[in-house]
DNA sequence: CGGCTTGCGGAGCGCTGCGCTCCGTTATAG
DNA sequence: CTATAACGGAGCGCAGCGCTCCGCAAGCCG
């Protein structure tokens, strides 16, 4: 693997790079023409790769979710149930997990996608089952509480990236145990959330 | 005042009403036929009262900070500091303070705006100010800190308004002092905030 | 009651900026 | 040196925007 198909390999790995840092701070509905010129790369090479803008954010989707999967996987490794789901949200947060939730319903969800998001879901839930019963999690939150939180917080804080960790520890706070106050109304549900991607064909 | 000229008046405040909404829901670059669609109201009706896109933002974006600063000094009329940040903040999210800041840099800054802010500045101040000197206030976030995060939570969550209360009620959570965790970084630059909009001409 | 005025709704103009294609150019292999 | 594979980016067709313009209806005066 040298020569041209080597630099076909690294224009890969540039335009994912390049693709979730374009969409991540100037919305979904970017230019794929924005994307290939922070990669480096032209147009060409990135609709050889992936023939539609479309696919191109499945692609980010699936490795998104990926990534979540891990970061919770890695979260129950941690001892302490508190700071294995505070590591999780962070590590959710920095790396733009979630941020690809305003393409909901504008895209079509690959069978692939229901894998990896099934898999991220079950440790997401152990994760998250594991703070509340420990008694570090505040009781009345629940974890499409805590999903909503990541996509809220996954929006860029005026540009500046440091400012967002700020605002997200003030919620990490809040997150603990015990309440101050309750959570007001009902809590989120899940029929609804998750048909917010489109039903799922069979 | 009857007639043609009371549905004239009659047609500002729908206008109004309908351009926070659309530009809250849907973002700044919302087509302006969607905010007169919503108003109930011809392109004409629109145009004959803001002569551009642009100066209909500038009068949403007083309208917004009068409110704000109304908020405030509301705020300072309750007499747990507490409740009174609390309350200002939950006001601001409610009705759409600062969700025009995406549109900083875009539009030109009034004289009349500058002004408002200014108003607003100071109760805001006050009311924080008190919130942290009676120890409600968690002791390393600053004014600055609150208006990002009021910014942030103003971005619609899911597009269900009351979950946006619920992430609402756990940041809030997480501004009471006695803080588990101290704010990572450094604080928000005041210089740097402030030219967000543009410079102030003379 | 009828002309005149005032404000109305919305079709459409001109244009920007998008997704995507296509092709001349350049680097590698034999 | 020729053949081949992958490259960059100019530009096509089109969607959707801000804004204008005009035919029409509702109120006002003799």
């Amino acid at each position: 693997m040298r020569g041209r198909q080597a630099e076909a390999r690294r224009n890969d790995l540039k335009l994912l790079e390049a693709a979730m840092e374009v969409f991540t701070t100037q919305g979904f509905d970017a230019p794929v023409s924005a994307i290939a010129k922070r990669a480096g790369v032209g147009m060409g090479s990135l609709y050889r790769r992936y023939r539609t803008k479309e696919e191109l954010l499945q692609r980010l989707a699936v490795i998104s979710m990926e990534r979540a999967a891990g970061a919770a996987e890695e979260g129950l490794r941690e001892q302490d149930p508190w700071l294995g789901l505070a590591g999780y949200i962070r590590a959710c947060v920095d790396f733009g997990s979630g941020s690809l939730a305003p393409v909901a319903g504008t895209i079509v969800v690959t069978e692939e996608m229901w894998q990896v998001s099934e898999r991220a879901d079950a440790a997401i839930g152990e994760l998250i089952g594991r703070a509340r019963t420990s008694g570090a999690l505040r009781a009345d939150v629940t974890d499409l509480d805590i999903a909503l939180l990541i996509e809220q917080f996954n929006r860029p804080v005026a540009g500046v990236p440091h400012l967002r960790d700020r605002l997200l520890a003030i919620a990490l706070d809040g997150l603990r145990a015990p309440e101050t106050t309750p959570l007001p109304g009902p809590a989120p549900d899940r029929q609804w959330y998750e048909s917010r991607w489109g039903e799922r064909l069979p």
